[in-house]
RNA sequence: GGCUCGGUGGCGGAAUGGUAGACGCACAACACUUAAAAUGUUGCGUCCUCUGGACAUGAGGGUUCGAGUCCCUCCCGGGCCACCA
């Protein structure tokens, strides 16, 4: 059998350079797309190129978008399929500071290493198209539409907070911050204000939430993205502080109705009000004034505190009283109001009316401080709540609560509203969680921010013809508490020149989710040096049709691409409201113990080993049929010599199987359903069960030729190998080359350039139809109907009755009812 | 705690409310071989009184002629977010 055997080793290489030197579906301007064409943008999550290069979870994602592509191609389609490295980061920078070599150089060959993976997988990408966002090409453009945001004052400075290591004196990333302590040395990690730059894309707001119904993606990604946004509706209700004149303090509640159980306000540290008492803008009595040196600790204690921190404490609950009390007009109650940090300074008002007989958090706080629990719903029990679990935060009718007494809590909420506005206590309102995007970072591998300081510290726009704006190369990668950006000659003397003698630089540079923001954008029109992309372009290939991408960055790097998306067009450019029409997640393929690959449990499966035993193509159709494609799957070793059998399996059997003129009838009839079922697969992304149509296909065939001698003619041997291209490039090429074509054709044609087959719609159906028997809804047996009499209800039920195995179920019993499902399924029901 | 996805043989997984376990791996026996590998053939959910039958899709209920699939209650596991008022 030797002569059979399929050498994946150097029929691999030989195909990569003839269609590296064809350039194979790299795009040119003849093959640019015209508006009557069908275009299918098929764009895959922008990669960031590591250093350990790829890993089996990329072989898979990629592999699923090739196979689809290939597919879409060979359907007639204009497949628009670019590539490119989302290459500005940290881990770059920190591997510089270790080892001093620049970020470019390693940036540089992690992506030479990638590239050359990618290729030996046949990914089938644009390669004409490659972007990278550290490329000035690429960043000038980034830059650029920084600057639109700027002019349109949706991007602004402001004071944010950052993680700080005093040791270290330098910014750290939430990622650095390992149980509230610096990743390096184990400082305590603390906050500091700085002043930064922000994208108000609090502007879009509702529409990034209503533009969620007119996408085709996965139901939870659509749930984290509404989460993210937190839309509340709720009432802010005001209450006057006692023995002031007119001090108030606002709060926000989603739970009006529970007004009457009261009996606290909280403040966050942050709140205006703590600020107008401890700059003494408010008179203080002798007991407020004994309170002040206990506030002012607490506010200095919460300030240090970072949001870990905050979390590692749990639900101990922190707090100092103000000394001051609201009035509760409903029922002319006073409470006292209290400082705490588990009020959030940024959600609603920053402060909080406390009803500890139905918040859990409002509960906890009550107990530690000793105030009253008020209860004002019924759960059945109107008694005391004294303990946590008693806390009740559903729904129920409402007692202790005057002209509310004994309704639901939904008309309760209502009527309370209804309410509170006719006494002008309080005002409907909606909130949200979304924040303004903080996209600073005291970073060196990133865009510069495009802004220079006048010498009285005022910031401009750099001018658009100074565009790109450099990252320097003089910098010192060491931390030393400032921005790397700081340490640049060269970048403060340009400034200089170009602005003035006292003119500084912004040293900050943008966040990477910046660039990631519009890279689908750029693939378009990938080279122009003149605009980000021309207009029409943009216009033709958008939106993308088909994202893939990992359920990792469902929130974050998805809200961002559609904010840039709908100022873009706000702004001109560009004639969509979205950019992912339709999005799909890939899983996580899991080490052979069934947990997450990481080098640390020494459980990764490399890639190129694989290649190397096996081949790309097996490589390819064993992550394809490991299971559906969200899911995640662990690697089984012993698995991947199925598919390689599988493919030597088939090459041996167009090797020897006889030369006919016809094939054989029934296996030409198993042709036909194989491709009505993979035709059908293929677009739902459901490669796993693809794959196994091609193998019981295989089955079949090998069948056949042992027992009939015959198998399929040349003509329908091709029809399989198109069917089999897409999920194995390679393969397919060597055995269409070397059977079908030749390798003396002066025109080289690839077989993923042919077109893909037709199914006969006369040969997927079957002559004859298993009718299975039930009789009490149990299976006794099973009848064959033929196919253009499965509609004839009486002629099959009484066929069913003579049947052998089914004559002793129902002898003498009474059948009660009769079901037939044409085709499928009979039940007798006896009485 | 919130949201969300899932639980089917030894393993990965199939299954528009209609024959549960397709396909692949592993395993066992046999053939070929001096032997091994490779390859081929056969078997492979559990149990029984075994040419048949009973029980089986995390547990328990329900709807239905019929439930892995739909509904309710619960248990277990994964992911994301997490003191959001």
């Amino acid at each position: 059998m030797s002569h059979h055997f399929y050498d994946h080793q150097s029929i691999e290489e030989k195909w990569l350079s003839v269609w590296e030197k064809q350039k194979l579906f790299w795009s040119t301007e003849e093959q640019t797309i015209t508006a009557k064409d069908q275009k299918e943008y098929l764009l895959f999550a922008f990669a960031y190129p590591s250093g350990t290069g790829l890993h089996v979870g990329h072989v898979e994602s990629k592999t699923a978008l090739d196979i689809y592509a290939r597919f879409s191609r060979m359907n007639g389609k204009k497949v628009f399929f670019p590539v490119g490295w989302d290459a500005f980061g940290l881990p770059a920078e920190n591997f510089a500071i270790k080892s001093g070599i620049p970020p470019a150089v390693t940036t540089k060959n992690a992506i030479d290493t990638f590239r050359r993976q990618i290729k030996r997988l046949a990914i089938s990408y644009d390669w004409a198209n490659e972007i990278t966002t550290n490329h000035p090409g690429y960043y000038k453009w980034t830059q650029w539409i920084f600057l639109q945001f700027y002019k349109k004052g949706l991007a602004y400075r402001g004071i944010g907070m950052v993680n700080w290591c005093p040791n270290d004196q330098t910014v750290l990333a939430n990622e650095q911050v390992v149980d509230g302590k610096c990743e390096r040395c184990g400082t305590q990690v603390v906050q500091k204000e700085l002043e930064q730059w922000y994208f108000k894309i609090t502007a879009y707001t509702e529409e990034l939430l209503s533009g969620l119904h007119q996408v085709d993606w996965p139901k939870p990604t659509k749930q984290q993205q509404e989460n993210w946004i937190g839309k509340k509706e709720g009432i802010n209700i005001t209450y006057q502080v006692e023995g002031t004149q007119d001090l108030t303090v606002t709060c926000f509640t989603t739970r009006p109705e529970t007004n009457f159980g009261a009996t606290f306000i909280v403040l966050a540290p942050e709140h205006q009000f703590v600020k107008d008492i401890l700059n003494k803008k408010t008179s203080l009595n002798a007991d407020q004034k004994k309170q002040l040196k206990k506030i002012q600790a607490y506010v200095k204690q919460a300030a240090a505190k970072t949001e870990l921190d905050r979390l590692s404490e749990g639900k101990k609950k922190t707090g100092v009283f103000t000394g001051f009390y609201a009035k509760n007009q409903l029922n002319n109650t006073l409470l006292p109001i209290w400082i705490s940090d588990f009020v959030l300074a940024g959600f609603g008002t920053g402060a909080v009316v406390g009803v500890p007989a139905h918040d859990l958090r409002d509960f906890q706080f009550a107990k530690a401080f000793e105030i009253p629990i008020v209860r004002v719903i019924s759960d059945g029990e109107d008694g005391l709540i004294e303990r946590e679990d008693q806390v009740y935060e559903d729904h129920g009718k409402m007692i202790n609560s005057e002209f509310l007494n004994g309704l639901d809590v939904l008309d309760a909420t209502a009527k309370m509203i209804d309410h509170l506005e006719a006494k002008g206590w309080g005002k409907r309102v909606v909130s949200y969680k979304l924040r303004d995007w903080l996209i600073s970072r005291q970073r060196y591998w990133g865009a510069p921010i495009p802004i220079v300081y006048d010498p009285e510290g005022k910031p401009h726009p750099v001018k658009e013809e100074h565009l790109p704006w450099m990252l320097p190369t003089d910098v010192d990668f060491k931390p030393t508490g400032e921005s790397p950006l700081k340490s640049s000659k060269e970048f403060f003397e340009r400034t200089e020149q170009l602005y003035g003698k006292g003119w500084t630089p912004e040293c900050d540079t943008m966040d990477t989710f910046v660039d990631s923001s519009w890279y689908f954008l750029r693939y378009v029109d990938s080279r122009n040096p003149k605009e980000f992309a021309r207009k029409d372009q943009l216009n033709k290939l958008l939106p993308v049709d088909l994202y893939l991408i990992g359920p990792e960055h469902i929130v974050l790097h998805l809200l961002y691409a559609r904010f840039f998306t709908k100022f873009l067009r706000d702004e001109g450019y560009l004639k969509f409201d979205e950019p992912f029409m339709k999005m799909r997640h890939q899983g996580m393929i899991l080490g052979p113990d069934g947990k997450k690959m990481s080098k640390s449990k020494g459980n990764v499966i490399n890639p190129d080993e694989i290649i190397e035993k096996y081949g790309a193509d097996t490589l390819r159709i064993y992550e394809m049929f490991m299971g559906p494609l969200e899911a995640d799957k662990p690697w089984d070793p012993g698995s991947v010599i199925g598919i390689y059998r599988f493919l030597q399996r088939i090459y041996a059997l167009i090797q020897s199987q006889p030369a006919t003129q016809q094939s054989e009838p029934g296996l030409q009839k198993k042709l036909h359903q194989t491709l009505q079922k993979v035709t059908q697969d293929i677009p739902q992304l459901k490669f796993n069960t693809a794959i196994a149509a091609l193998m019981i296909m295989v089955n079949t065939w090998e069948e056949t030729v042992k027992k009939a001698k015959r198998g399929l003619s040349a003509e329908d041997t091709n029809i399989f190998v198109k069917m089999i291209a897409p999920f194995a490039p390679f393969f397919a090429e060597e055995i269409y080359h070397s059977m079908f074509v030749g390798d003396n054709s002066e025109h080289f044609t690839s077989i993923h350039q042919t077109e893909w087959p037709v199914f006969d719609p006369r040969l997927t159906q079957e002559d004859q139809v298993t009718v299975v028997i039930q009789v009490n809804g149990k299976v006794r047996g099973q009848i064959k109907v033929a196919s253009d009499q499965i509609s004839d209800r009486e002629r099959v039920l009484v066929a069913a009755k003579e049947e052998e195995s089914i004559i002793k179920w129902i002898t003498d019993q009474h059948i009660a009812k009769e079901i037939y499902v044409p085709g499928k399924v009979i039940n007798f029901v006896l009485a």
